[in-house]
DNA sequence: TAAATCTAACGCTAAAACGTGTGAACTTGT
DNA sequence: ACAAGTTCACACGTTTTAGCGTTAGATTTA
């Protein structure tokens, strides 16, 4: 099976088989796209099993991206599918890359930093291990899992309510104990950023995100070019509020002036691999 | 090279290979007895690379079992070790297991459980996706790694301070977001259990596991009966702060009785494996 | 009740992770 | 400065895990 399924090119009506999440992520977007499907058309669709359907409907199902009912699958609200984890996780890895090396740049060994469940944040997590010793804390489960074992780096977690979708917990417990702390430097994202605001989608996480800015010394913006100037539904905080916006180099130039023209204080990195 | 390294038996003074965390382990009782030993000693007693034992004795540092200098390696405080998670892991599987399986049984689906980090308890989240839904609250990552993908349970995460040695989260944080909550059951098991007392060796752990009692309704005490008729430096309670007290049946009959004399209920659960 | 759908259990395969040794480069103590 | 000790980077074999399909049994729907 599948000689050509190697890149991720081909728009066609056909999703064309790919393993695994990749598959998953298609499979949603096919159901997006039909409003409903059946299990027959999905399995022969994406050249897989009728169980392998089951079981991808279930990962689906339980991430609210579908609902399934006997013989096939539905379509849920596109705002979960947009900010689905699974979906963030693949997209743009180079520019946030960029962004994250960025990013450790702008932390000084020994102190405390606090980031939230973002995939830029998590790319930034990976380069910490380069700055210990240092206090980390933040609330997303794949972060402290790879943190954990790092000699150096002093582990807080934030506790909460455990939401599936994000990997992260959330929730009044999660915002009472961001209140709780104070770190030297904040590093967060948002899906959307027009000239005066950060936005996001998602009401629990807006909340904890204001948390965290309310708690950091020096707030960092971590955005990729493709949220700038974009809105989304909540205003997570205006940009006043944060101290560093740091972007990639891919972004538009008219977008960057226009920020520094309000007086932002913008970074660019610089993404190198394709 | 080892041409005759395949074996695993052996059972003479010499501790015998035996790869991975065994191994470690038995390298740590090692170094216990002799306080002090040499790398190279360690390499040729375990029969293995002079780096193999570097890379061992730096995991055992980061659990603050033994402390490492220049050409060795020498002991650390007793109270470490005994209660090492790994340690604690391999030990009285067959007895946790069945109070394990007891517990549940004590535990009504579409409540709420609080528990600890102790290996006792996640005996007892191996068990908790038969009585869903449920609401579950801890501080453990192992557990909440365990129980995260699982459906039907609602998880909540206490935060606080990670500690390799436990692998969960402690502290202020943790103590402060434990009183936030309240839960309608909470497991929790001590290093040490006489007839009037609860005991634990560590301090951090104390304070949390009072915290936890303060906040349940209804809370379990459950112990293997290594753990019966000993004590330990602090006291975490009194016995009397436990509605049930779950024990293994190879407990001494004597114990059982001194306890049951003081009036508390005392649960037997039957060991079946050998 | 019959047909379709769903789930649970098993086994196979490929890929990833792990544990280990080797040799080279780097540190440290004397 | 030299030798012992340590760390790094890589290779290689083993073990674990993830993904998928098949079959058989359970459940649902008409």
């Amino acid at each position: 099976m599948g000689i050509e399924g190697m890149g991720a090119q081909q728009v066609k009506s056909r999703p064309r088989a790919a393993s695994g999440a990749s598959r998953r992520q298609a499979m949603a977007e096919h159901v997006m796209r039909q409003g409903s499907v059946s299990m027959a058309e999905l399995a022969e669709t994406f050249e897989v099993s009728v169980m392998t359907v089951h079981r991808d409907l279930d990962v689906l199902e339980t991430q609210g991206m579908v609902r399934k009912f006997r013989g096939g699958a539905s379509a849920q609200a596109t705002s979960v599918f947009e900010s689905n984890i699974a979906y963030r996780k693949t997209a743009q890895t180079a520019e946030k890359e960029a962004i994250a090396r960025h990013v450790v740049g702008l932390i000084e060994p020994g102190s405390s930093v606090m980031f939230d469940d973002s995939t830029t944040a998590l790319a930034v997590a990976r380069h910490l291990s380069e700055v210990t010793p240092l206090t980390v804390v933040t609330n997303f489960l794949e972060a402290i899992r790879l943190l954990a074992p790092v000699p150096g780096i002093r582990l807080m977690a934030l506790g909460g309510e455990y939401y599936p979708t994000h990997d992260s917990f959330l929730g009044v417990a999660c915002v009472d104990a961001v209140e709780a702390m104070n770190t030297d430097t904040v590093v967060v994202s948002t899906s959307a950023v027009s000239d005066r605001h950060a936005f996001h989608q998602e009401q629990e996480i807006v909340l904890v995100k204001r948390a965290m800015l309310a708690s950091g010394t020096r707030c960092v913006l971590a955005v990729d070019h493709t949220k700038l100037d974009r809105v989304a539904l909540h205003r997570v905080a205006p940009l006043e509020a944060f101290d560093v916006i740091v972007v990639d180099s891919r972004a538009p130039a008219e977008a960057i002036e226009r920020l520094r023209d309000r007086h932002h204080r913008v970074d660019v990195a610089e993404v190198t691999e394709p």
